[in-house]
DNA sequence: CGTCGCGTTGAACCCATTCAAACGAGGTGG
DNA sequence: CCACCTCGTTTGAATGGGTTCAACGCGACG
């Protein structure tokens, strides 16, 4: 608890009530680019059809709905998960302020996969049609779209060398370091911060055990390299994360099949 | 081997040499919802800029390389894959006769993973620019365009699921259902075919070690599911592969928690 | 106050890895 | 032709990391 305190928390609970002024807003510099591109400020407007608050588990889409809108995050917190028939579910992300959701659902207009709420979440809806429209004619726009989208996949793919490749300890360890570069994006404390989700959340996204998370959690605790009661973390040693995270004491992968 | 054989590999290797027509090759009905949608078939030419083959173990592009060209792979086999400073790899994915590759890396015009033939293969390169500009002219381009990358999300999505929340076995299980279903698709056999990737990438893929790629494939084969030998597979218990791959004996996941 | 969700810790088990060794196929060169 | 090498594959034995099951503390909430 410091009390020349920086934000442990990005902008998301402060307003998680709508604010009136988009320059409050989590995704203003979003918004920005993607709309005012075309010059014209009242666009904004026009597209954004409702403005809209869900409470902490509440759903804003579930996989194979059709996809009505698109969702600017303003404020708060959502995790995105996929599911098969059989009841299993993965965590697919965690997003907050500033990000789109919904945009990989746009060639097949239908949920691939669900996006619920963690804690109180201010959000805009988008309404896909308008927001085509606008695409067809901006070029700038699709391109954002493109982007959005290929960063979805590098994203997808990150997560995929963490499951294929690292153990428990070696997850862990990126994943906090990944967070702690995301609140120093929104200029938040990089070293000290709260998260959003539950033990059970961290462990279904880096798919071990929520008991799993725990341990590791306590080590590294022990360690010195971090101090964590519940959700408020801070890193105390980020130059030991990152050798644990980029560390790779496993059998040297024979060189020669990669060109098999 | 049997004689009344369907085919067991996909029009790969029949004509990894450049065929002449493009009707003879596997990107063919791809190709023809991609560019004749303008009506103009001679487009095709003059998009196409050069048609090349890669020897088994060629690279066609590397990570951080500048995006120049999109593969349109006509015949053969390609896999991806990422890698970070350290050395570890994690292969994304297998490609054959008809998928195009170097999309996701559109946005930056930096690829972000590595492509490299398994086999002989046999590719169109496509110049950026040239299918930028028809993008731009053509909205049905760019909704292909959208399909693809959406469908590589979705994939990936398949992945994560499949690295986080099934044991070896499924996995394998898994990994020889989609096979089995691509080949159908192209009109091969489903129930045996030829792997045209090693034990070592089929357990990189997974994120298992390449023993234990060799060890289920011997227990499926003790059980009667399938049969191997080397890269030739035979499945003969399709229902109860696909028991295995749709089975959860886990702990039942705290259903509760989804709510958090 | 009792319940429920979340977090934590302990102990036993087991699946998958790791290390090691060996085999067959394919290629090369003597 | 055979010796030799490498690469991909297979199998065994031992180890260990992570899961599983269980129990408990804690705070929030009705």
């Amino acid at each position: 608890m410091s009390k020349h305190a920086l934000k442990l928390i990005p902008s998301s609970t402060e307003h998680a009530d709508v604010p009136s002024d988009c320059k409050n807003c989590g995704a203003y510099h979003l918004c920005m680019s993607l709309w005012l591109k075309t010059g014209d400020s009242s666009l904004l407007e026009r597209v954004v059809k409702k403005k809209q608050v869900f409470k902490r588990g509440e759903v804003l889409y579930r996989m194979g709905q059709p996809l009505e809108y698109i969702y600017v995050i303003r404020g708060g917190s959502v995790k995105t998960c996929v599911s098969t028939e059989d009841g299993e579910v993965q965590v697919m992300g965690f997003h907050t302020a500033g990000e789109l959701l919904g945009l990989n659902a746009i060639s097949n207009r239908e949920h691939k996969c669900e996006a619920r709420a963690m804690g109180v979440t201010s959000v805009c809806e988008v309404s896909v049609e308008r927001f085509e429209e606008l695409a067809k004619k901006d070029p700038a726009i699709q391109y954002e779209i493109l982007k959005i989208m290929s960063a979805e996949i590098h994203h997808g793919q990150e997560l995929l060398l963490l499951l294929g490749k690292h153990n428990a300890e070696e997850r862990i360890a990126i994943f906090l370091l990944n967070l702690s570069r995301q609140f120093e994006k929104r200029h938040c404390s990089a070293t000290e911060f709260t998260l959003c989700m539950s033990r059970s959340d961290i462990g279904n996204y880096l798919g071990i055990a929520e008991e799993t998370v725990c341990r590791i959690f306590a080590r590294f605790q022990d360690d010195g390299l971090i101090s964590s009661e519940y959700r408020n973390v801070k890193l105390k040693d980020i130059k030991r994360l990152e050798q644990i995270a980029n560390q790779r004491p496993l059998r040297q992968t024979n060189v020669a099949s990669l060109y098999s």
